[in-house]
RNA sequence: GGCGGCAUAGCCAAGUGGUAAGGCAAUGGUCUGCAAAACCAUUAUUCAUCGGUUCGAAUCCGAUUGCCGCCUCCA
């Protein structure tokens, strides 16, 4: 069984077959350091943690190189705009780099919460100067690029592979752009690679050129190929990026070192908040920390992998509400377990039913993932053994060790890999209110007992609202977190 | 205008030629003093519409309608 996945390059969906065997190198497009980590964000990076840990779950070497852009670029490609984040630095009133540094504390927060693995390393674009101006002087000297003014520009007739990633053909495009959008390019599709500092710009550098700074693409090509080769495995990011992000990418990589710049291409699709596109300007986008204060990270987690990563996820408050109610399935599922082995209970007969359960379900959460990160049916394959592996807790014939193996599958696949299911007994650190809830429990039986049921159900509905619930069983009451 | 994608039950959402996964919501039942949780059962003869290919199509092809994204920064 090995991965498939789909291509954007190919438009079709192919098996990984990776450059090293048993390793991986993917480079995934981060953020612009500029304002908060939204919940296009957070569908984008929690996609490629999950592609991520399913890959080194089955058995590969990965190296996971993340960029964080913290070189502004211009709001537009053409020659006007304004550099983003000087731009929030005036409106902030402070300077760029405590922009910068402000919020890629804020998406390496907001990541961590949501349960988002570190990638191997992360890159920025403005420790790799350098190596950018390098590759610039490299590609002015093969032809591919030219200066005029202190800017430089490469020139997509240099490389007549241009638009195979977005499906444009360049004799169509030169007629839709407009004459005077031209400026100094040679061709008007052509793409800044070094941009010359206006007066009054403040992140800026020395070059043969003059001061200015590095071009919106090049730092992806110089820093995904000094880590990960010439030729690496997979290249992430979100739909939007593809062109021209990534289309410049492949241009400028492949002109530079003659050679495939990256094997498969991997793109998710979009958020949307209630049908529409979510934007700044819209004024509907949702940040990971306001998310965050009012729904678990399980729940957002789940919430974008009940969609395929290729769909677009529609946010709506109606769907994530109901992902997390479903959600609460497995977490009961997991204490129920819990339970059972801290009895110890002996051998059981349905053990093997267990773990004949475990090796099936596994069998088809791999599958599913392997074939193309069928998230939302490996989310699908775990929740009908959700319901198997009820019965059989509720059959009484299963050892604790039956309960261990369930519980590892769940914890695992639920928990480490695809990360909507909270790890059980971390809550109420702060204060044990465990011996108030006994006394409370046991004042309730009695009442119970006495056939008080007004005064019983009194204290049920007063810890209901409370945040608490209830719940008798055969073993006794148990109480829980709402 | 160019490029790409999507239309599946009240809602979310799989399905990649062989006769519609899963979740939420709802209803009935078992259990319970009553609940909750759990379990059982019911809920799409049908996959936007119209044609075509095929023994067979939600799945392939064509047309139509609607929605979304990209083409300017964006995950």
């Amino acid at each position: 069984m090995a991965l498939t996945i789909y291509n954007s390059l190919t438009r079709q969906k192919e098996e990984f077959v990776p450059v090293e065997p048993g390793q991986v190198g993917i480079y995934v497009c981060g953020p612009t350091v500029y304002g908060p980590p939204h919940l296009g964000h957070a569908k984008s990076y929690i996609t490629f943690d999950v592609l991520v840990k399913h890959l080194r779950n089955s058995g590969l070497k990965v190296r996971y190189v993340q960029n964080i852009t913290d070189v502004g670029h211009l709001t537009d490609d053409a020659d006007a705009g304004e550099d983003k984040i000087q731009r929030q630095a005036r409106i902030d009133q402070v300077h760029p780099w405590e922009v910068v540094d402000k919020w890629t504390r804020q998406y390496m927060n907001d990541m961590e919460k949501l349960h988002v693995a570190h990638p191997s390393f992360y890159v920025r674009a403005s420790q790799h100067i350098g190596e950018q101006i390098e590759a610039v002087q490299a590609l002015i000297a093969n032809g591919s690029a030219y200066e005029v003014n202190g800017n430089v520009y490469f020139s997509v007739e240099a490389f007549p592979e241009y638009g195979k990633l977005s499906g444009r053909r360049l004799e169509e495009q030169k007629e839709a752009v407009r004459v005077e959008s031209r400026g100094e390019k040679k061709n008007p599709r052509d793409f800044a690679l070094w941009k010359k500092a206006e007066p009054g710009h403040i992140l800026k550098w020395n070059s043969p050129w003059g001061e200015g700074y590095p071009g919106w693409h090049i730092e992806c090509s110089v820093m995904a190929t000094k880590y990960l080769g010439k030729t690496f495995d997979i290249h992430g990011g979100g739909l939007e990026n593809k062109f021209p992000h990534h289309e410049c990418e492949i241009a400028q990589s492949e002109s530079l070192n003659h050679a495939p710049f990256c094997r498969y291409w991997v793109h998710n699709n979009m958020v949307t908040v209630d049908g529409i596109k979510m934007g700044k300007s819209l004024g509907n986008f949702k940040t990971c920390e306001d998310l965050l204060s009012r729904h678990s990270a399980e729940a957002i987690r789940a919430f974008i992998l009940s969609t395929h990563y290729r769909s677009p996820s529609n946010y709506t408050e109606e769907a994530i509400s109901a992902t997390a109610t479903g959600l609460t399935r497995l977490s009961q599922l997991q204490s129920a377990l819990q339970e059972l082995i801290e009895k110890q209970a002996g051998a059981g007969s349905a053990d093997a039913d267990a773990e004949k359960l475990c090796v099936e379900v596994e069998k088809k959460i791999v599958a599913c993932l392997d074939d193309d990160l069928d998230t939302p049916g490996a989310i699908a394959a775990l929740y009908s053994m959700v319901t198997d592996a009820n019965k059989l807790l509720a059959s009484s014939s299963l050892s604790s060790a039956g309960g261990q193996r369930l519980l590892s599958l769940i914890q695992k696949w639920g928990g480490e890999i695809l990360g909507i299911l909270a790890p059980a007994g971390k809550a109420s650190a702060e204060l044990d209110i465990a011996p108030v809830m006994d006394m409370l429990i046991n004042l309730r039986k009695e009442m119970k007992a006495a056939k008080k049921f007004d005064v019983a159900d009194s204290i049920r509905d007063r810890l209901k609202e409370s945040g608490i619930l209830i719940e008798d069983t055969k073993e006794g009451t148990r109480w829980r977190k709402a």
